[in-house]
DNA sequence: GCCGGGCTATGACGGCCGTCATAGTAGCCC
DNA sequence: GGGCTACTATGACGGCCGTCATAGCCCGGC
């Protein structure tokens, strides 16, 4: 997972959405992050005065510019590009974290809205900030590999949703098999949108 | 929602889902399901001498019984059961919820899944057996109406993927956009799984 | 040389948490 | 009536939380 930035700063937007990831957003502590970082805790509220909203905001902002950054690298490693290509590959970095680091970690967008989603109402916006950050990409790479404009936009919806609820059940279960039961699954029903092939 | 149990301790459970539901397991407080219960505090270490693990766990698993039981209700209710109108019935009943009483609330099993699959080993398997008494039944559903058992269980775990990942975009975006995406475009390939028709 | 601002350090505060300890009440059976 | 069990009531405890207040450090600019 991308290194963790230069700056204290950046290290605990990092440091908050691995914690949140792993723990949820209510039992993530200010202390936890700063210890997480190696960073001061005095930081915390010179960089963040808007308290442990702005850094879970920021920390929602940096998991939906990484998961676009990810979408557009796995199409920079196909040089055949297909929908069910993609869909596999963004499986694949589940079942593979969670083959070689265990299932400690889900999704940090998911955590924060089942946290967040009624008591915080900046945090809700910023956790459907970040779906649409990761929807966007997907959406127009579909557009790219000829599916319909009309129809990308609810596949790439299909595609975020089964994999956040495969994430889910393979940690409760501790088994990857729901995550390469979608991608199974779904494949063949993401190729025949595009018309050409 | 069903109606909450007679006695003390069913609303205690009752009520625990239905907290967990809106603000997630750490932020609901004993105190908190003892008062949305209507039942005196010192109840709680009567009824649930193993704590909030046995209180959680308990919640857990009516939620698991109570989805169980909507799949055969859904199935009672169509005299012509197909996949895509099962699919449709359980994304209908959240898209009713969200339209008439706001997006409050998500599901008890994510929302007990992202806050500890990490913490409690004891939650985490209740999560996981809530989810399997989930979708035994939606499996043994597809089996009647034709589709072959080596696809029903598969299809039965992306149709809980996708219903619980649009929940949680449904809920980050206040619309149920991502709800009625995943049952039209879903649709189609779940009923082109049964053979005759 | 000193001054100011970016950054760090640390303790305190009020509040909520899960749990425990202790005591009290109500009802039923002998 | 006495005792036993099921249930209720309430206060305390230790711990962690987010936030604030206060002070100190460090270093470039003048």
């Amino acid at each position: 997972m991308a290194g963790s930035g230069r700056g204290p700063r950046e290290r605990m937007v990092f440091s908050a959405a691995q914690l949140i990831r792993r723990h949820g957003v209510d039992a993530t502590g200010m202390r936890d992050v700063a210890a997480h970082a190696g960073a001061p805790r005095g930081s915390l509220q010179h960089y963040f005065p808007g308290g442990k909203d702005q850094l879970v905001g920021e920390a929602l902002q940096w998991a939906g510019r990484y998961a676009a950054a990810r979408v557009a690298r796995f199409l920079g490693d196909m040089d055949r590009p297909t929908p069910s290509g993609l869909f596999a590959a963004m499986v694949r970095q589940w079942t593979d974290e969670y083959e070689t680091q265990g299932f400690a970690a889900g999704c940090p967008v998911a955590a924060a809205t089942v946290d967040c989603a009624e008591s915080s109402e900046t945090t809700r916006r910023a956790a459907a900030d970040a779906f649409a950050a990761w929807t966007r990409p997907v959406a127009e790479a579909l557009v790219g590999m000829g599916v319909p404009a009309e129809r990308s936009g609810p596949l790439a919806t299909l595609m975020i949703s089964s994999l956040e609820g495969a994430i889910l059940m393979a940690r409760a279960e501790r088994d990857v098999r729901a995550l390469t039961t979608v991608a199974r699954e779904l494949g063949p029903l993401l190729d025949a949108a595009v018309p050409g092939a």
